[in-house]
DNA sequence: CAGTGTGAAGTTGTTCACAGCA
DNA sequence: TGCTGTGAACAACTTCACACTG
């Protein structure tokens, strides 16, 4: 009999991805309630108010650690200290944004970003009108400058927001000075090293999704 | 025996949100490879650039309706055409957007989305610092000439890009004056009626799988 | 009972195996 | 032989059924 293995060598849980997918938006209902002074809530609710099935609120959230009582529910604040941690939103974790243009300034001036964790240190661009300005106290540098100030200020993800073709180029460099994860947000596919992480965020297939629900 | 049956009531083959999903990549690297004068394309060739199956790749492809030749793969000029039509890439979409901060800027200058079939024809804010400026030629009103727009230019798209709780009376709004279809860029689960059609992006689910892989 | 928590069943999506074709 | 195309096997994810708990 074959039966499913959810551990690793190490003993910890891999978590679906369609789990970590969905607890960023639990935890952005669960900073409303808190803020609406309440204290518990049940996974009948958060299941209502996501339009899903309440077994897989549970399955989700008991991958967290987190323990509901019987006939109360789960804490609210427990919930939301258990879901940051777990997804690593309390850490800083620093980056690098390559290709500031619309949607590179957009990043840099999201402030939500770091409240979840990811710190952008400094910005790349080619354009010399660019380059040297600041946004939001994060300097943008010449993509020469690179080298220098992953080994003076290193960071372990990249955010490629460059246009057209540039973006395995960028990819390239930022791999060589010692980028472990790449956040691609051009349409274009990337080709790293086994051990290097990509996450490709495509607008795109949003639009994709969104348009065919519209017309068929 | 139950049978799987992809066929619904109107003979209409359901595609999977997954190969939605993956259809714009394919399409960006189609037309890197036209730009690079390639004028075919195989199955293995489009599998080892994505790292994935190619089997998977003939049947994503398959249910555009796009037929390939043996030993010589697909056309990439009809590759192109054919899922730009699937995806209603070439026809015009109107688009509403709510909430003109950074990320609302980002998505009007965003010229991309023109390409892709949508056309952000006015924006909507509550700040009277922002009303009546002009970003890109799209003129950005105050939320309360949406009524009067929605007559005059009527679009079927809403794009929420407001700040923290606002999304949800600004969908009311939205569904109320005719919008059936909301983009919702903020982290909040949105309430709607049953046949309006809601696509949640969320930065923070794509932040959170990066920090997952990196860390553990 | 009204809730959590979990193994089993069901469904959806991906990979395998191989038929067909030039 | 190299590649498309497809039915069957497999794997991942979700839902169901139900035991348990205060």
């Amino acid at each position: 009999m074959k039966v499913r293995n959810n551990i690793s060598n190490s003993g910890q849980v891999q978590v679906p991805t369609p789990t970590l997918r969905r607890l960023p938006g639990y935890l952005s209902y669960f900073k409303a309630l808190k803020i609406g002074g309440v204290e518990q809530v049940s996974s009948g609710q958060i299941a209502s108010v996501f339009k899903m099935d309440s077994t897989l609120v549970t399955k989700d959230l008991s991958y967290t650690g987190v323990k509901g009582r019987t006939k109360v529910g789960y804490n609210v604040e427990q919930l939301i200290e258990t879901i940051v941690r777990f997804l690593d939103f309390n850490t800083r974790e620093n980056a690098f944004l390559f290709g500031v243009g619309n949607l590179g300034r957009a990043l840099i001036n999201y402030q939500g970003l770091q409240h979840y964790g990811l710190n952008i240190v400094a910005g790349f661009d080619t354009d010399p009108g660019v380059i040297n300005t600041q946004i939001r106290g994060v300097k943008i540098h010449a993509l020469d400058d690179f080298r220098d100030l992953s080994i003076k200020t290193p960071a372990r993800i990249g955010i490629i927001t460059t246009p057209d073709g540039s973006a395995q180029e960028v990819a390239d460099l930022a791999v060589a000075w010692g980028i472990k994860a790449i956040w691609n947000f051009t349409p274009q596919s990337i080709k790293v090293p086994e051990n290097i992480i990509v996450e490709n965020t495509s607008i795109y297939s949003d639009l994709a999704v969104i348009l065919n629900k519209l017309n068929h």
